[in-house]
DNA sequence: TCACAAACGGAACATCGCTCCGTATAGTGA
DNA sequence: TCACTATACGGAGCGATGTTCCGTTTGTGA
């Protein structure tokens, strides 16, 4: 289990504590202004402290970036059950699912292309990405293709990566954010087989 | 139009030509080894010439890559109306060429990326590739559309965004190779209309 | 042959991620 | 209250990269 920041094993120091959180609130404020890749530089500068003390408390941008986002990571994972429990049906479910990822990213400045960096750095974020959403992404799936609504030749991994992919350079809410909803829609339209009667 | 490197208004001194080709070929195999985004250093080295001369032929690396594919651009761009005489329909026509559009990306190591950069010096690729394909892609689409054959609320540039998006970080003839291809036909399956008897 | 425009080469500048180490300070036991 | 030490901090510095700039070299026409 990644320590949160919070956890007591070993009582950190109180400036320590202190400059984690100022670090985590400045970069979000940046994340959202210039982007998930903006210069770490500038986020250091946001939260008032030098250069070593982030990478002190994130090795990585990607730790970095995680801490941030983590809450509606997990706020993403845990709608999965509800959604499968509520909605009429398994493959309505997983498209509701994949509706709330793609907003997810898409008001991320960056963040889809930063999944797909090849840069070693990322490697965390995308490895943290994929522990916790493929397999609340896989539970849906699985209810749908055990349901016979949709072909079982597309594995949770492929389609998660697909749906991110649609979302990179997406920003805001225009035109473009539209567009990534209608194509991951269609993605899924793609999946369905025919009900047989 | 723009001055493909072999025009004659202005005829260039001899050793300018020569450094142009070489820097083409050059640039096509580091990006073979390299991929696209390869540092203009391993370029101008693999050239032997010096950075200087890079950035007088090829004002960014956006034009040096244009350079480098676009025969193979103008060949997709033909194909369009083959296809669409050949086939036994519009949409299986469409299908096709977006294949082949698949292809042509997979093979180009980080080329599906650059193009969704946002580096401004990537605008001239951007724009190039727009202009060439969408056309062939449009004429395609429209037709499959008229046939009654796919939906008509999709247009061909974000058709061609997002397939091109399912093609960024793969790289060579892989499993994720396979994948892209699979995405892009489940993208353009959803867009399906049901015959209408 | 000669002069000059054209072209060349690569040092230099700006920016970036990341490391390293001297300095400052929070927490603790006397 | 006061040292003392582990902890944490700050920012200069390194290596890599894209791009520019300018002194030097060279093709070419007269």
């Amino acid at each position: 289990m990644r320590d949160g920041g919070t956890s007591s094993t070993v009582r950190k120091r109180a400036d320590a504590r202190r400059n984690e959180q100022t670090l985590l609130d400045a970069a979000a404020a940046v994340f959202v202004a210039r982007g998930v890749d903006a210069p770490v530089r500038a986020i250091a500068a946001a939260a008032g402290v030098g250069m070593g003390t982030i990478y002190r408390h994130f090795p990585t941008r990607a730790d970095l970036v995680i801490g941030v986002y983590r809450h509606q990571i997990d706020a993403l994972v845990s709608t999965a059950a509800h959604l499968l429990a509520e909605s009429e049906s398994p493959a309505a479910a997983l498209a509701q699912w994949m509706d709330g990822f793609v907003d997810f990213l898409v008001t991320k400045h960056g963040l889809a292309g930063a999944l797909r960096s090849e840069e070693a750095s990322f490697d965390t974020l995308h490895a943290y990405f994929l522990d916790r959403l493929v397999p609340a992404c896989a539970s849906l799936l699985d209810a749908a293709t055990a349901a016979g609504e949709t072909r079982s030749d597309v594995d949770a991994l492929t389609l998660m990566h697909a749906a991110g992919n649609l979302c990179i350079g997406v920003e805001g809410g225009g035109d473009a954010a539209s567009d990534a909803h209608r194509m991951v829609g269609l993605l899924i339209a793609g999946m369905r087989l025919p009900a047989v009667g």
